[in-house]
DNA sequence: TTATGGTATATAGTAACTATATAGTCAAGA
DNA sequence: TCTTGACTATATAGTTACTATATACCATAA
């Protein structure tokens, strides 16, 4: 009664307080990363309610990422000290994961958004949009760019993405310049972007773009979009506006949601002003 | 040139930007997940850009712990509609992930702190303190209990630290009153319970206690604790004090940090007030 | 005494890679 | 043209941290 404090657990017993399968504990005592306070010449294993403590440590530093292996390490050579030095560092470690969690609630958002906003729209409709001031992250200048050096190009920018955390969830879109675009090099894009929620105005590869858009699609095949690009200035040209500084190039439906080529559907945005009229 | 879009990467170029070893993208090819979308009469697998988005999915929804087994059927029989579907499903998951990393941030701060404090502290020494108002998580009662019945109430306490959120990462403690103490029967404790940094008001598991405590440390066997008990009861005589209503006994050293028992350190802390002197 | 429910060990299977061995392909330089 | 080095491929085995299965031993209760 009054030894609660000796009282020991059965491996089932334990298991349960620990919340793992049975198996696990076994497990762990093979490889010698917590074994029973005791064992009974039957071989049954018993287990002291101190042990629970050290299992939950083991169970936060594996949750955390840490091997078996290493924690094992730990185990064979603990202390106070080393025990304050492992915190310290997983603290850092956690911290980094607490972002990465965060990025990938606001990744998910921006899917949710984008796949809700594509359901209500009439693909073959063209329209005019004021659009609000929006922020871009740019890669390197990709114009006239040989194969090779567009890899690394790409590569560098999706390293970039990685590394300073800007992927947002959205898509890598690509932006033609007027001037591709009247010479007809509608995929002759200049650089490549993903949208931002804030910017960073220190660097120059932040670009803020807003202003009158063409906003039409084109279904189907990349290699047949300059059709669509051509529809589009008819329509510009018809609705008597002439074509801005920008275009931006960027998928809808893709490999995510589709199957076939034929399905996939990408969003050209063309910067528009009024025509001036020099025919008078 | 103006082709960048039909530009297609090898498996090596394609693993590069999606941060993986190239074997995966075998692996991941074999078991039917992501194939490239060409392959030469040599075998050479050449992957497209678009690919890179559907592999950023496949990433993401494997980083919040879906299965390749599951991603597949999704794959298989992909849809706006599906995937708009698996997104808000993530989201909950994501978000409850996201609190789990938080509990685990406080936890290590917790350990932080047991340990930083735990460094400093001279084990022989016996002192007075007044301790802030502290609240405590209560388990249900525990007097007289049988051994069954003891591991039912310790189970269930656990159960609802999980459930509930309430592991704190302290130790778990064991709560005696006054009238068990003066019996003698130290470890006769009346509740388990775990610090907690914020109180729940209207559940009745929830304590805070504060006042004066004696404060003392033994060190060794759980087994000869009523030793170090008998000490502290002279020392708070000697110093004209009472038992107050409380004892708390939690483990400052234990499996954590400490390889045998001897050097197992527990710390005591006992409500006092000043003794009432009716010897006049 | 025999269910039943617990304990144990040993072995094989699993997921998602990761490493290694072996061989074919390709472009550039001697 | 031949060779070298860097790529590509497949096949197979190894890894981590379990998880399942088979088989046998043990303990209590009807």
């Amino acid at each position: 009664m009054t030894e609660k404090n000796i009282k020991y657990f059965t491996t089932g017993e334990f298991a349960k307080l620990c919340k793992v399968n049975k198996q696990t504990l076994f497990y762990y005592d093979q490889i010698g990363l917590l074994s029973p306070v005791l064992k009974n010449e039957k071989g049954y294993r018993y287990y002291s309610i101190r042990q629970l403590e050290l299992f939950s440590v083991i169970a936060l530093l594996k949750d955390l990422g840490m091997s078996l292996h290493d924690i094992r390490q730990y185990v064979e050579h603990k202390s106070p000290e080393k025990f304050l030095a492992i915190m310290h560092q997983q603290k850092e470690k956690v911290a980094k994961q607490r972002m990465e969690i965060e990025m990938k609630e606001n990744m998910i958002d921006a899917q949710i958004e984008l796949m809700s906003k594509a359901s209500s729209i009439d693909f073959d409709q063209v329209s005019v949009e004021r659009l609000p001031e929006q922020t871009y992250y740019l890669s390197k200048n990709i114009e006239n760019i040989s194969d090779e050096k567009f890899f690394e190009v790409f590569s560098d920018f999706v390293d970039e993405l990685y590394k300073s955390h800007l992927d947002t969830g959205y898509p890598i879109g690509g932006l033609t310049k007027r001037e591709q675009v009247l010479k007809g090099e509608f995929t002759n894009y200049s650089y490549l972007y993903i949208k931002q929620l804030h910017s960073q105005k220190d660097s120059p590869y932040f670009k803020t773009i807003t202003g009158d858009f063409l906003i039409g699609y084109h279904i189907g095949e990349d290699k047949k979009i300059h059709h669509t690009y051509k529809r589009l200035l008819l329509e510009m040209n018809r609705l008597n506006l002439e074509l801005g500084d920008y275009v931006l190039e960027e998928y809808i439906y893709d490999t995510v949601v589709k199957n076939s080529e034929e399905q996939y559907v990408t969003k050209i945005m063309m910067q528009v002003r009024p025509k001036v009229d020099i025919t008078f």
